[in-house]
DNA sequence: TAGATTGTTAATCGATTAACAATC
DNA sequence: TAGATTGTTAATCGATTAACAATC
């Protein structure tokens, strides 16, 4: 099977929020043409992008919105649970442990960890702020799927290590820094400072013109 | 001047990250093979990407560290100062408000708004978090360069309407759903819903091979 | 059946990589 | 000067768009 190019997994998730934004409003079908005017992108890209996992439409009809929702869901893996541990838990660990939406999908908080004593112990959406030298104990006892990590770089990297010895082979990753490890473990970056410098370059061009 | 493409402009801020670092650790000059290692792309790239803003480095000697840092630094806006106003002072609001690196580069937050009258008077680094009622007139009276916008999607879509109508020009959008905005308003997306997905998508991939 | 719209191939466009002459 | 490395042009690769035959 030849592989999906990353474009094409990068727009999934976008197709399936405006599947279920569709979904919501009652609407039961839609055309390559309708969904490519509501999101701004062509219609060939949504066919060329959806067939690359299967004829999901049907010639003069469109695509079954429901259908195609509960297809790119499981494309995504969102038919399946996912334990997260969140290690830090600072305001954006507690972010992400409130985010209702997340356990919607699948993706469920089951312990936060953190070595700052103020918070080790507190209750965030009914899961305990952990002490993070307990943690390796805990994922050689715990099946988890996803690691979420919110924490300065510093310990970021020293964490990851002690992660992958562990066998987590998901990795969040909030901390400014590139994690450096072994090509089986997935690490989804979100760079927050890089975002914004995206910004202030664009909006700088905007005002030079 | 033709436009830089995103592809580039996306790696920019990368750059200027692995730059620091070269910095921190005293290193004078790189070439663009070393460079190349360290980062994980090829050699070739980086000379392109940085030929697209004029030459900075120098045949047989490479770059300048210090000097490359800085100029990339005026590419990305960063030796000028950013107001930023954030709406919405729950957990991910005040994440934000608290990156002290952010302040670093010249984004100052000068201002937090919620409508839930338990965080409103709380300080927050110093700045306070201000009733939401008071925006429209706050963002007249006050030259603000970027909003952040950390609330539901249901209120942001509205508020978004309000910033433009109050002449702002950029806005960083954690809320997930698109906002539909006038083509001279940047808007910067931050979906963490969708790059969970993605983390979902590619370590599912991995499980299967 | 006729019209609509997909699935898919072919054409275009843009981005990445390779190569090398220029030059420090 | 000789060696190193850039700046830049040319070649390749991949992704997007256009076109249309297949088919519901």
């Amino acid at each position: 099977m030849k592989s999906i190019s990353k474009a094409v997994i990068s727009r999934l998730p976008r197709y399936y929020r405006y599947l279920g934004e569709l979904k919501e409003e009652g609407i039961e079908r839609i055309s390559s043409g309708d969904l490519s005017e509501r999101m701004h992108v062509t219609a060939s890209q949504i066919r060329q992008d959806l067939n690359n996992f299967g004829g999901f439409g049907q010639q003069g009809y469109g695509y079954n919105v429901s259908y195609l929702y509960d297809e790119i869901g499981k494309i995504l893996n969102l038919d399946k649970d996912h334990s997260m541990v969140i290690i830090g838990a600072g305001h954006l660990g507690q972010a992400i442990a409130n985010y209702a939406n997340f356990e919607k999908r699948g993706f469920k908080v089951i312990a936060l960890f953190d070595k700052n004593p103020e918070v080790i112990g507190k209750i965030v959406r009914n899961v305990e702020v952990l002490d993070i030298d307990g943690l390796e104990n805990y994922l050689n006892n715990n099946k988890i799927d996803i690691v979420a990590l919110t924490l300065p770089k510093e310990q970021a990297t020293k964490i990851a290590d002690t992660l992958v010895a562990c066998g987590i082979k998901a990795i969040w990753n909030f901390a400014h820094t590139d994690l450096e490890l072994p090509d089986d473990v997935i690490v989804e970056n979100v760079h927050l400072s890089e975002s914004l410098m995206k910004l202030a370059y664009n909006y700088g061009e905007i005002e030079n013109r």
